[in-house]
DNA sequence: GTCCAGGCATGCA
DNA sequence: TGCATGCATGGA
C-alpha cells in the first residue's frame, strides 16, 4: 500500500481486493450513496468522505492525514484480503462466489453506530434500514453540510422518548432503541470495554441488551467490534446453511465473518 | 390487497 | 430447552 498526498486528496495505490460497490452497498453499512461519477459519498467517525477508484488507485477526496488515519482503519486497508480470499477459496461454494464478487471487505465501523444500526435492521429490509437511519441522522446528527449528517451519539439519543423513535419509522424497535441509547449513555453498557473482551464474553454482554439477539449481536461484533470470527445468520444465511450440513469448513477458521459476507451477497443474488 | 425483510421478547410446554 | 406468536413499516 502506497499513500500519496495530492493537494486536498489522498491517493492510495496497491490495495487489492476492494470493490467499492460490493463493499459499501452489501448490507454491512447503511450510509453510503453512489454518486453519478461512480464515487461514493458517506459519513463515518464524524467525517464526510467522497471516495472513488481511479486506475486502480483509491482517491480519498478532500481528506487530510488525520481523517485518513480513520479511513485507513475503516476500510481495513492493512489487512491482506487477497491472502484471505485465496484461503477461503478452498471451499467450493466460496471459490465460485469470490470469483463472481471479488472485492468485498469488512468495514471497521464504530461500535455504537453498528450496534444501533443492526437493532434497527431486525425484521427489516436494507432499503428501509437506510431510510430509517437516514432520518435518524438528519433529525439528531450534527450537520456536516450538503445534506450530510453524523450518526447521533448515544448521549444525544438518550434524550429521546419511544415516540420520538416511532416518528422516524422505527416501528416496534423504538422501545429497544430508547433503552439502548440510555444504557450506553449512562455507562450501563460499556461498548469500549466489550471491544476488549474475548469473543464469547463480548457476545454474552451484547445479548444482555434489550432488543439484541444472536443475529444482531453477531452483526455488531463483526462490523463494529472487530471480531472477524462472528458469523451472523439471518433469513438469507439460513438458506445458505443448507449447503453446509456438516458445519463450516476449516478454511473459515478465524475469518468466518468474511466468508459470511461473501455468502450473504451470493445468497441475495442467487437464491 | 398480500408478502416479505440482515429478529426479538414473551409466554407456554 | 425449544417452539409459537405478535410486532411496525414501506416496497414489491
Amino acid at each position: 500500500m502506497k499513500v500519496t498526498v495530492e493537494k486536498n486528496n489522498i491517493r492510495v495505490s496497491g490495495v487489492d481486493c476492494l470493490d467499492l460497490d460490493l463493499t459499501l452497498d452489501c448490507g454491512q453499512a447503511f450510509r453510503w450513496e453512489k454518486q453519478n461519477d461512480g464515487s461514493y459519498s458517506g459519513v463515518a467517525g464524524g467525517y464526510f468522505l467522497n471516495i472513488k477508484k481511479e486506475n486502480g488507485d483509491l482517491i480519498f477526496k478532500n481528506t487530510d492525514e488525520k481523517a485518513f488515519s480513520f479511513w485507513k482503519n475503516y476500510f481495513d486497508l492493512e489487512k491482506d484480503y487477497a491472502e484471505i480470499c485465496s484461503r477461503l477459496k478452498e471451499d467450493a461454494l466460496l471459490s465460485s462466489t469470490i470469483d463472481a464478487y471479488y472485492g468485498i471487505r469488512i468495514l471497521n465501523q464504530e461500535s455504537w453506530e453498528a450496534l444501533c444500526s443492526f437493532v434497527i435492521s431486525q425484521q427489516n429490509n436494507i432499503k428501509r434500514i437506510k431510510l430509517i437511519i437516514g432520518r435518524l441522522c438528519r433529525a439528531y446528527g450534527d450537520d456536516l453540510g450538503n445534506g450530510y449528517y453524523t450518526f447521533p451519539s448515544a448521549e444525544r439519543l438518550s434524550a429521546l422518548s419511544v415516540s420520538d423513535f416511532e416518528k422516524l419509522g422505527c416501528g416496534y424497535r423504538a422501545k429497544y432503541l430508547e433503552r439502548l441509547s440510555k444504557d450506553v449513555a449512562c455507562g450501563a453498557v460499556d461498548l469500549d470495554k466489550i471491544k476488549t473482551l474475548p469473543l464469547e464474553e463480548a457476545r454474552r454482554a451484547l445479548l444482555e441488551i434489550y432488543g439484541v439477539g444472536i443475529k444482531v449481536a453477531n452483526c455488531a461484533l463483526l462490523f463494529g467490534f472487530g471480531f472477524y470470527s462472528a458469523f451472523p445468520v439471518d433469513v438469507w444465511m439460513k438458506r445458505v446453511m443448507e449447503y453446509y450440513p456438516d458445519g463450516l469448513p476449516e478454511c473459515f477458521d478465524g475469518i468466518e465473518g468474511i466468508a459470511q459476507q461473501y455468502l450473504f451477497h451470493w445468497a441475495r443474488n442467487n437464491l
